[in-house]
RNA sequence: GCCGACGUAGCUCAAUGGAAGAGCAGCUGACUUGUAAUCAGCAGGUUGCGGGUUCGAAUCCCAUCGUCGGCUCCA
């Protein structure tokens, strides 16, 4: 056997080694900047460690901080180095598992006594300490018997439970650094030195596996830098985003509030309520040109027909309920039993499918109250519902519609969004094979439109699997807004029929669809997309003049009158106090336009603009404003 | 729902077992103001709610309500 093989690097070139040398040995020939930086290495495709012998010609390449990967070796390895930080401070801890995530890591203990904030502190100087010890790391490879005696005897229930589950043949690899073992894939940094700073940020209680049945073991979630200015540039990142929060400029901007009387129950305040006026007249009209016509059904409905819609028997837990007249009555949780009455008032020709009725409707579902959270997550809120009840055969082009129509009103706002396909849960109605069908259907929608998607299986709704599309908050946490849901299931239960061209009676098929979700998560999604800095058309006041005197008053108004006679939301600031200082409030405030007036202006019929975001840009005759105020509003542009 | 933290004036926060306070907002008055905070005065509280310990509780304990973070990221 030949001792030597073939290297070759990213940009193609070759070079030979020993057989056996590692990634580290090489990356130190290297020299520069790689040497310093380099976490581990890829070869041929596979993540390794920088200390794994190489053993055949290979493809190489180096991973440091800057790949994605990097980042999240670096903050892997971080997690063990907290792991063994609690392990030597708190002896009984038993671990869970510990992820690298999205900008961090946590860790899951078992602890007799769960974590004070205290403990955080102390955890965190124990950490610094192991990496000041600059431990080697090192994998080591086990049978699954040994590991599971290893693991058996240091008390580890998690870790045999884990090893339990492995595929029979999966090598079992362990890392260890000092007197920490800890079983993992990995690949990891070379030694705990290479960890440069961390910082432990929250403290939560997990349930094991995600599962509410498990015990709960408490997380410590943290960060990793490789320069202590990272670290601070995402702290404060943290906080800038915290200054979009809707909660905060929600109740700054008087848009809307929450009651300890009604948790989970918003208030929209007259400025709030424009907003959600602008969003339903947007709606209204963009629904009108894709075909759809408005229904509105009652938001109380008797017991029985929850029954023959199964949400009594797979939506109970979550559902509000009254009694009138001795009958047993439930509060909607959504909108379709309604609209299934509707569509069986009369009887329906295939010729008028797909047949689109669009529902505002109000529901009300009881959600954990642990999970609420201002108005992302509330216990009743407005859905821009539809079902669109059609042939089979209507189904694809159909569901390819209600995509576009996301797409075109999420675009409007500027929102990015991904896509999720959602198949069959536990607690499902009808059978596999419908589901089959439903599913392949959507996913073929995607695919055929190369819509990128990720799959979350098991999280469709009990009727039917469903596309979601997923919008984020300003802490970057996903929000569930359109979705579009196919279901044969309801057709059944309400014995839904259309005449087909063969004179027969045959059974639709529904899709349930909204674009915004519910208008309040959506609201909220867009109070901190444009930190409240709402565009014209949205802005609950769009112009606010500022007359400097009480001698300017009167032409303030006049002019005001002209703007509102072309339908602007407009306000004078009559109160006593200076320029400067009204200014200042309308800044606050947001408010798109503030037209200054003075004498200057009133001698030669101008205003003074200062527009949000550009400042002072110099007087001009109100109509030439107007002009570009108009256009700015009904392009609904977005600055 | 579960784990943890928190709850003081409309808002942001101080007072850690010994007299409940500040700034902003509000109200009143003066100033008639030129591009991000004019000055002065006044008012604002059963410290979330209920119980307990104590000579004395915002502070300590129990219970309850609400809020915040997490419970999805798989060794």
């Amino acid at each position: 056997m030949n001792d030597k093989i073939i290297v070759t690097f990213p940009d193609d070139s070759k070079k030979e080694f020993p057989r056996g040398i590692t990634p580290q040995e090489i990356v130190n020939q290297m020299g520069g900047r790689l040497k310093k930086e380099a976490l581990a290495a890829r070869t041929n495709g596979e993540l390794i460690d920088l200390t794994r012998p190489l053993t055949g010609d290979t493809r190489l390449s180096f991973i440091s901080f800057d790949d994605p990967e990097g980042s999240k070796i670096y903050r892997h390895s971080s997690s063990h180095i907290m792991a063994q930080a609690v392990q030597r401070l708190f002896g009984d801890a038993k671990l869970g598992i510990g992820p690298s995530i999205e900008n961090g890591f946590y860790y899951d203990f078992d602890v007799s006594e769960s974590f004070s904030p205290e403990d955080l502190e102390k955890i965190e100087e124990e950490m610094k300490k192991i990496i000041k010890e600059n431990l080697p790391v090192e994998r080591k490879e086990l049978s699954r018997e040994e590991a599971l005696d290893l693991f058996r005897k240091k008390g580890e229930d998690y870790k045999l439970e884990l090893i339990e589950e492995l595929p029979e043949d999966e090598i079992i690899s362990l890392y260890q650094q000092g007197e920490f073992l800890d079983l993992c894939a990995g690949p990891h940094v070379p030694s705990t030195g290479k960890i440069k700073t961390v910082k432990l940020l929250s403290l939560a209680g997990a349930y094991w596996r995600g599962d509410e049945r498990n015990p709960m073991l408490q997380r410590i979630y943290g960060t990793s830098f490789t320069k202590q200015s990272l670290l601070q540039e995402y702290l404060d990142r943290l906080e800038e985003a915290k200054k979009r929060d809707h909660r905060k400029l929600g109740r700054e901007l008087d848009l809307y509030s929450m009651h300890e009387e009604a948790p989970g129950f918003p208030f929209f305040h007259p400025k709030g309520m424009i907003i959600r006026e602008e969003l339903l007249k947007f709606w209204r009209q963009e629904h009108r040109k894709a075909g759809y016509q408005e229904i509105q059904t009652p938001i109380i409905l008797e017991r029985k027909l929850w029954e023959q819609s199964g949400h009594w028997e797979h939506y109970k837990e979550n559902m509000y309920f009254t009694k009138i007249d001795d009958a047993d009555f439930a509060v909607k949780p959504m909108n379709c039993p309604g609209a299934m009455l509707v569509y069986n008032t009369r009887m329906h020709s295939y010729r008028e499918f797909p047949l689109r009725l669009a529902e505002l409707g109000l529901v009300h579902r009881h959600e954990l109250s642990g999970t609420l959270h201002g108005l992302l997550r509330v216990r009743n809120f407005t859905q821009d519902d539809a079902h669109i009840f059609m042939l089979p055969s209507q189904v694809k082009e159909e569901v390819k519609k209600v995509i576009d129509l996301i797409d075109h009103f999420y675009k409007v706002f500027g929102f990015t969004y991904h896509v999720e396909l959602s198949t069959k849960p536990e607690k499902a109605m009808g059978s596999g094979e419908l589901w089959e069908i439903a599913t392949s259907a959507l996913r073929e929608v995607l695919e055929e439109n190369e819509i990128p998607f990720k799959v979350n299986e098991g999280d469709g709704a009990f009727y039917g699997p469903k596309i979601d599309f997923i919008l984020e908050d300003c802490l970057g946490r996903n929000w569930q807004c359109g979705t579009a849901q196919l279901d044969f299931q309801m057709p059944e239960k309400f014995d839904l029929s259309y005449i087909g061209e063969d004179g027969q009676r045959h059974r639709p098929v529904i899709i349930h669809r909204v674009v915004y979700g519910a208008i309040e998560r959506f609201f909220a999604l867009l109070i901190e997309h444009f930190g409240g800095a709402f565009p014209l058309w949205l802005a609950p006041v769009q112009v606010i003049f500022l007359p400097i005197a009480d001698r300017h008053f009167e032409y303030a108004r006049k002019k005001a009158a002209q703007l509102e006679e072309q339908g602007f939301r407009v306000e004078i600031d009559e109160r006593n106090e200076k320029v400067g200082y009204k200014i200042r409030e309308a800044q606050v405030q947001k408010i798109p336009y503030m037209l200054i007036v003075g004498d200057k202006e009133m001698e030669n019929s101008l205003v003074a603009v200062r527009k949000r975001g550009e400042g002072d840009i110099g007087p001009q005759p109100l109509e030439a404003l107007m002009e570009t105020l108009i256009n700015e509003r009904d392009e609904k542009s977005i600055y």
